[in-house]
RNA sequence: GUGGGAGUAGUUCAGUUGGUAGAGCCCCUGACUGUGGAUCAGGUGGUCGCCGGUUCAAAUCCGGUCUCCCACCCCA
């Protein structure tokens, strides 16, 4: 057997300090998800191939996916995204209070090569409102996102909520003489313009329709980034979804959604988005990548039977996210090395030991995180310790101090230390932590 | 699946025309038997990714292979 020191490729294997920077993501979306009244669910991580099948894209269902069989022959796959569980579970439902609106935060997988942003294995942040027909749950999406990105701190200057409609870009291509069956390959077209110069992406555009009025069409279409830009409005002003992607553009702009931003070339790639499809982008240039996508769904509730229910909804991937506030230095300073502990019980010897236990259980049971020497090494060596795990409270116990019922409680970073008597420590300990709070 | 780059100590890296491996940081110890960050001294630590070839001799040259990173495909 030779075992090797190394996860599988791409697979996630976080440290505690890669934890807590996730964990402090992880609080901050959980936080702008429960602003808007998100509840949390969760769902398989294995699930039937066909759930996948059936409307993520053959693509990414097969050919990017991990799938097997398992002992009893089944087609399994380990879900590439939430959302065709997330349609089971509102199908399935006996009784659910509409508007349903869930949020998850589930590991997903795809067999894929790894790249900058891109793992085998990943977290994403979902959010969906469900039963909502109205523009009202698209602006609620994108209140969500820009609270989310609120809340981590980044400006509205350097990323932007671009969104447009593939109902409106269906309306926009079949006015220009494209049939219902070339529909998702020009999408594709469109989809690719911001991945390569202009020039060449016209050229590609050529090379794949011709060089007649529908490629001319596509390459003018691709290019609005008003809702009232002429062409647009020549081409599909008097359709259903050209009237949605004004309004929404109204009420975005009535609430003052500063960062989101119409471009007609925004398409998404699932196949099973059919309305408004948006996407979270880093206009700073530092990352390429859209850090979320989502959209509205029609008819992905209504395949498990019974009525059919429209939803909204988008993930957003953790290590894009993690990757994009890095580039802009947005994690905090302390997020990285602070220590989950509150004071560090440091002991003279194992003479002292019992009584330093007795005070940090005392304390435990305060609600104070405590971390006890157990190497009995000499205090230099301890408090050396305390210092490198960014403890902000030392506590010293001697011969002295357990005959006289005290404790030496010793701020780490004004190295100004105390006599404390043991019944006290609880207390002043706490007192502590609401200054420091107090201060941050 | 396609293309490019890189693998030497825990980590960042150096290593000349082939002559059997070095530095900073980290870690451990001591100076310092009741107190962290500083300083000084010492120490642990390597299958030079792996296999084969050329050679008296390979981290170095050649072939193969594995792994990682970056980009494409696709997408969060």
């Amino acid at each position: 057997m030779d075992l090797r020191k190394k996860p599988l490729q791409g697979m996630r294997q976080l440290y505690p300090e890669d934890m807590r920077v996730d964990r402090y993501v992880l609080d901050a979306l959980h936080s702008a998800g429960e602003a808007y009244g998100f509840e949390e669910f969760d769902a398989p991580v294995i699930e039937p191939l066909d759930l996948f099948l059936a409307k993520s894209g053959n693509e990414l269902a097969v050919e990017q996916s991990y799938h097997f069989q398992d002992k009893s022959g089944r087609e399994l796959i380990l879900r590439p995204e939430l959302t065709p569980s997330l349609a089971r579970m509102v199908a399935s439902a006996g009784e659910l209070l509409w508007p349903v609106k869930w949020m998850s935060f589930p590991l997903c997988y795809r067999y894929e090569r790894p790249q900058r942003g891109r793992a085998r294995e990943f977290r994403q942040f979902n959010c969906d409102i469900l039963g909502c027909d109205s523009l009202q749950a698209e602006l609620e999406m994108f209140l969500l996102l820009r609270r989310s990105m609120e809340g981590l701190g980044v400006g509205d200057d350097i990323y932007e909520i671009a969104y447009s409609s593939r109902r409106l870009a269906a309306a926009a291509l079949v006015a220009s003489g494209f049939s219902e069956d070339e529909m998702l390959g020009a999408f594709h077209l469109v989809d690719r313009r911001e991945k390569m110069p202009a020039e060449e992406w016209e050229e590609y555009v050529v090379e794949e329709v011709g060089d007649d009025d529908r490629s001319r069409a596509l390459l003018r279409f691709a290019r609005c980034r008003d809702v009232e830009d002429p062409w647009l409005e020549d081409a599909v002003g008097d359709t259903e979804a050209y009237e949605e992607i004004v309004e929404l553009n109204r009420l975005l702009e009535e609430v003052g959604v500063a960062p989101a931003v119409f471009d007609a070339s925004v398409v998404r790639g699932l196949d099973y988005y059919t309305g408004v499809v948006f996407e979270v982008a880093d206009t700073g240039g530092r990352n390429r990548r859209a850090l979320c996508g989502g959209g509205r769904y029609d008819d992905l509730v209504g395949l498990f039977g019974g009525k059919r229910i429209s939803g909204v909804g988008f993930g957003l991937g953790m290590l894009t996210l993690r990757l994009f506030l890095e580039s802009y230095d947005l994690i905090p300073q302390g997020v990285k090395e602070s220590s989950p502990t509150t004071l560090f019980m440091t002991v003279m010897s194992d003479q002292q030991r019992g009584y330093a236990l007795r005070l940090a259980e005392k304390l435990r049971s305060a609600g104070v995180s405590v971390e006890m020497d157990m190497s009995g090494r000499n205090l230099s060596r301890q408090f050396k310790l305390a210092g490198k795990r960014g403890v902000p409270l030392t506590a010293v116990v001697g011969p002295d101090e357990a005959a006289s019922g005290t404790v030496g409680l010793k701020d780490m970073e004004s190295s100004s230390q105390e006599e404390v008597k043991a019944d006290e420590l609880p207390d002043r300990v706490k007192a502590f932590c609401k200054d420091s709070d107090r201060d941050t």
